[in-house]
DNA sequence: ACAATAGTAGACGAACCTGTCTAATCTTAC
DNA sequence: GTAAGATTAGACAGGTTCGTCTACTATTGT
């Protein structure tokens, strides 16, 4: 752990998790065997199970991911010098290009959800992740992540990407990201008034 | 069909139908089997066969039934005497019960498009009920289907009912119905001014 | 009465799924 | 150098899934 990392391009694990996530984000968890991850990663059923004890380990391997990622790709988007309103806005382009780039397919926490929707493992990463993006939208606009307006932009997203999910369209994130900049517009003049 | 209903209780096909969409939404399409349906339904493969051309087919038809008792739910707990922020609230009521009874399991039309994702005729069945949607609240406040601030509702309940999801809590719903009354109120006045 | 539709009962195949297991090799830390 | 961890390769069992098929019976509209 000390020392650098292998010349290894990836890991199996790695590679595992790298693969999961491509293909149980673009056509399902349920949908996808473990035997497909494990041919397209290029591992074993032995290095599989090594590292993981079922599927569900890879599930939750897989979420824990998609969080870590939605927070980099937010922070990624993000420029703080701008104002707060401009600040959601780059927040809601994140849906919105992968839209435009047809590698949209919902939110991958809710499609979890779906899923898998008794495993308590994935309800806690979901947890994590909601607990992530009210820090980040609290951030973005100088509020506290307990404040109602966190609460309401949240909504706002959520509703968004549902219904770009269930429309394979883009406008309900326009939608739902000029709902939000107005609102973070009026919560900013009401603080300051 | 002229004639009086049979004195049996349910057709073969209404109970594959009622069945399949007690499992399928509880439990999810995809991990609901069809023989699990059939057994608890009373029926038998041929039955279900002859009427339903795969799975697919009864998948439709639960789907179709969610919409339409959408409709008859959001028409139920409507009050065409109240205004319209209050006829919005009592449309949010909908969810907010569910969740109180434990029946709640998330959008059903999101659900399919998660388990399903390729069925042409599943998005076109969202898209129908996405429409009687929109003309719902439409009515409710007096505005055209094509209005934004339709598609602002629209945004929040799907929003709502998301997050309620995710979270396992009616938290969001409340506070998507107290934003949508707010828009409706503010819509108002900026109609009449 | 007749024909079409609806239904019963269940065997069956072919495909898929997850997870276990054996047995040997490679890598890395110390 | 040695021991622990990581990895390979694949057979295998046990279960589930969907859909087909046969053969027979019941209902119902005209």
């Amino acid at each position: 752990m000390s020392t650098s990392p292998t010349s290894s391009p990836l890991k199996s694990r790695d590679r595992l998790v790298a693969t999961a996530t491509k293909l149980f984000y673009a056509n399902g968890i349920n949908a996808t065997g473990i035997d497909t991850v494990i041919a397209e990663s290029g591992a074993t059923k032995g290095s599989m199970y090594h590292h993981f004890h079922n599927k569900d380990g890879l599930v939750a391997a897989y979420l824990r991911g998609e969080a870590d990622g939605w927070h980099e790709a937010a922070t990624g988007v993000d420029d703080s010098s701008k104002g707060a309103v401009e600040r959601v806005a780059l927040m809601f382009t994140i849906p919105a290009t992968a839209i435009a780039t047809d590698s949209f397919h919902g939110c991958p926490f809710t499609n979890a959800m779906v899923e898998r929707p008794a495993d308590p493992a994935i309800a806690e990463i979901v947890s994590d992740y909601r607990r992530v993006m009210a820090a980040h939208v609290a951030e973005l606009i100088g509020a506290d992540p307990e404040d109602t307006v966190v609460a309401q932009v949240v909504v706002l997203y959520d509703g968004g990407v549902t219904g770009a999910k269930q429309t394979r369209s883009a406008a309900p994130v326009l939608t739902a990201s000029a709902m939000a900049q107005e609102l973070v517009r009026a919560w900013i003049e009401g603080r300051r008034g």
